[in-house]
DNA sequence: AATGGGACCTGCGCGC
DNA sequence: TGCGCGCAGGTCCCAT
């Protein structure tokens, strides 16, 4: 569920609500969660520290905290934060110093939380790509040469680019008007330009608008975000192309769902 | 290097 | 109404 746009704004919102609080208790009420280290050494390190700052990589939350440590968090699908939460559904909850919860809910249980020592040696991190707002036009030209790829799975690939997931690279294949299908190798000079513009653009907005609320993700107030509104193609199989009318179609690519419109998209 | 499949999980909506 | 099936925004791992 969360791309870039909805980690930045509990980023944002984590960093305004929880800096320089001190987390008093750990409660772990599903353990599948926590993937490093075990969960009592996990309890013990995060227990008694302060939230120092809050770092985000890609798609990944990063608590620094007062010992040195980091805790850090991959969302995946169905990570949710909520803050001041209850507990209930929670499968990890964070007291803090102002008797305020912290909830870490996560209904498919595949996010991950880690604590360590240094967050740039998880792999994930490590072979993690660029930070689209990191890019220049033509450095994200110079990284399509001669990917022979097909360029939607390209967008989603952590390690090309960092952030971008199934959504938002709909939206923006759309927004450039390039089908989904295309190898990255085919695009031109120009193409390749409009498409870096279109990110940029896509993701602004969405950050503006606090992200898209689809099925899973709110923010840490528990409000949804609200770009959804503003979405084009995603969800919107048979549904008329608001440039040309033509139904939107869904297909399956690279095993994901892809929704393009036929006649725009080239 | 690229592609395809399955795995990790739970719960929802659809068609019969 | 009830049940089985396919599907879900992410990532990793294996095989070809």
């Amino acid at each position: 569920m969360p791309e870039l746009p909805e980690v930045e704004t509990i980023k944002r919102e984590l960093m305004q609500q929880l800096v320089d609080k001190k987390i008093t208790a750990v409660v772990v009420n599903n353990a599948k969660v926590i993937k490093q280290p075990s969960r009592s050494v996990f309890i013990k390190t995060v227990k008694g520290s302060t939230i120092k700052r809050i770092i985000r990589k890609g798609k990944l939350l990063i608590f620094g905290l007062s010992n040195g440590k980091f805790l850090t968090v991959h969302l995946r699908m169905t990570g949710q934060f909520v803050y001041p939460g209850d507990g209930i559904k929670s499968r990890v909850s964070f007291r803090l110093s102002n008797n305020r919860l912290l909830d870490y809910k996560d209904q498919r249980l595949l996010g991950e939380l880690r604590v360590v020592k240094n967050f740039n040696n998880i792999p994930f991190v490590k072979e993690l790509g660029p930070e689209p707002f990191d890019l220049t036009a033509s450095k994200f030209e110079s990284m399509l040469t001669n990917r022979k790829t097909k360029i939607k799975p390209l967008l989603m690939d952590q390690k090309f680019i960092a952030g971008i997931g199934n959504l938002y690279a709909a939206e923006v294949l759309f927004r450039a008007r390039i089908s989904p299908l295309r190898s990255a190798l085919s695009l031109s000079k120009k193409e390749k330009r409009n498409l870096f513009n279109e990110i940029i653009k896509t993701l602004k907005e969405a950050i503006r608008c606090r992200g898209s609320s689809m099925d899973q993700y709110i923010q840490l107030s528990g409000k949804p975000g609200s770009y959804v509104k503003h979405h084009k193609v995603y969800d919107k199989k048979g549904k008329p192309c608001i440039v040309c009318n033509t139904a939107i179609k869904r297909i399956s690519l690279a095993g994901r769902g892809t929704y393009f419109c036929p006649k725009c998209q080239k």
